[in-house]
DNA sequence: CTGAAAGCGCTAACAT
DNA sequence: ATGTTAGCGCTTTCAG
């Protein structure tokens, strides 16, 4: 391994001059950055990562903690988070916290011992509140997590509320919400929308808890059904919970949109590879992830935020599992 | 931020003492040990693991590239590799080539600036062989590098004679492939056990290359069902072009099984959640993982290791795409 | 403009 | 058994 000594040498200079050039930063004359260079060039050097870090206390990385890099929601994500740390020069280590606090936790500790400088937390169906006190700079994504920390979500109540909506609209007169874990502060939004459009709303309701499993989703479904045949509309807290429910309609022989309508939440691409295609509120994913990361490295830099709650707007995107308007799409 | 002379001062012991603590090397006296950890305990002190890095030469991080964390795939195989990893003290660290050399390329170098311990590369469209001779160990996952790197794959060729025997023996008579990216060694090993069923079979073919991306296959199904409408059957190189091409079957107004049968390759989660639900030749994606990332911290801790080409068995799975027996499934 | 030297936090000779 | 000290490779005062 080449070192700056070695430069150093090679360039007939001291190391400090070549760290000079390196980081741009203080006088060097023409000759001597000259000399540098193509000492750098010839010995191929490269620059330390981690004796840099160890004295700036600085990785040029962010973490991102995720809770389930299997759901395809988070890799959607991830994906927009990336890109936009690639363009500011960071690097993006992705962690699986796999919905276990314990995990979680153990990353997060790991990523600041290793200097990152900064962290994206995104939705964990465990929450917890107490996220360090202090540190790095982080920002909760899809997750509200506490009031100084910087927060990027989505519309979920309205998102919930139009989705009711359209099932109402569209014919539903016993409208299921599959919601999301309790505790979870997304999940309950968008159950205070659904609500919120049944109250006023001719229409029976019953709610059950899911969670955004495909398979548990189904058997949830399944029983649900078996309870309330008469069911004509479900409204799932996320796509792979409709997912799994429209699996457990298909099976028990009911058809969809004809006998019973489903709208999902979140929009990933996903949906639209199912048969028939899911109608959804989408959720704008890769705006999020880059509104989230931009926020992150605005922190990081020190340069002012306006504002601390970003909200983004959700869509109603009708596809094939409702029969509401736009279903030819 | 609490270092290790802080502790020694603290638990009046010299540094030295403190890192013996730390590392379980070397004698250190009872009263000693006490002495540090207490300190340790009451200062809330942990080692600092960016300076140990540096000093080792070793983070206990391994990279894991990843082409499309999109494709469910990897997030799958992701899983597995971290889980082990976990068990044996080693962090992941995730990430996503985006299928741009230049990225996996940039990332190559950042891992090992970042001194990980050891690098899985999975799969990359545009695979390069020159992957850099030296330095950390590497091991191949689901993707054939080079001679002298450990590689873990699964039966392809295999699985596709499997898929394709399958297809015939469900009574298809012209059987389309939707081979994955030329110059891909899965994919193309996929497509010689394509073929060599098809040419002893009396049944006509059609091969034409998709890749893996759900709207692109779709689009290139469509356009194949057009040029050729009496294709009753498609092996498909992977789920998600399985998928896409259940698509444009559907949305051509065709019915499968009844009008064209279909088999994937993967068994991701995500084939029994189409309906229909996609008949498929299942990789044990988890074992891969699990295998790789065994193989590879054997590397790194030098211990012997039987064999450096790992084949691991696929599986048909018969679902709802193709009419062979066990359909009902 | 440039170099010597201290130090980021830790480990490992080498003494004692 | 324990302490002193020299680095790991880099950055940054502080002199000159």
């Amino acid at each position: 391994m080449t070192t700056i000594r070695d430069v150093a040498k090679h360039a007939q200079v001291s190391v400090a001059t070549v760290s000079r050039v390196l980081n741009q930063k203080g006088y060097v004359s023409k000759k001597a950055e000259e000399a540098v260079m193509a000492a750098i060039k010839e010995l191929d050097f490269r620059p330390n990562a981690v004796a840099r870090t160890l004295y700036n206390k600085s990785s040029r990385m962010i973490g991102l903690i995720v809770p389930d890099i299997t759901n395809p929601f988070f890799p959607e994500l991830a994906r927009a988070v990336e890109d936009i740390a690639l363009t500011y020069g960071y690097t993006v280590v992705l962690c699986n916290a796999d919905e276990d606090i314990k995990k979680e936790r153990n990353y997060l500790d790991v990523l600041k011992q290793k200097y990152v400088d900064g962290i994206i937390l995104t939705n964990n169906q465990l929450s917890f509140s107490e996220v360090d006190e202090a540190g790095v700079p982080m920002v909760a994504l899809d997750r509200v997590i506490a009031d100084h920390i910087p927060t990027v979500v989505s519309t979920n109540k309205i998102g919930a509320e139009m989705a009711t909506k359209h099932l109402v609209e569209s014919g539903c007169k016993f409208i299921a919400h599959l919601r999301g874990p309790k505790g979870l502060p997304t999940a309950d939004q968008r159950l205070e929308g659904f609500r919120n459009v049944v109250e006023q709303s001719a229409v029976a309701s019953v709610v059950v808890e899911a969670d955004f499993h495909y398979e548990r989703s189904e058997l949830v479904t399944e029983e649900l059904l078996k309870q309330h045949p008469s069911i004509d509309g479900i409204f799932a807290s996320s796509d792979v919970t409709a997912a799994g429910a429209l699996k457990a309609i298909s099976k028990m022989g009911k058809r969809v949109p004809e006998d019973i309508q489903i709208v999902g939440f979140d929009g990933i691409p996903f949906g639209e590879m199912l048969v028939p295609s899911l109608t959804t509120i989408a959720q704008p994913i890769y705006q999020m992830g880059a509104t989230a990361a931009r926020l992150l490295i605005k922190l990081i830099e020190k340069k002012p935020i306006e504002g601390s709650y970003f909200e983004l707007s959700t869509d109603l995107i009708i596809r094939e599992t409702t029969k509401g308007e736009g279903a030819a799409k």
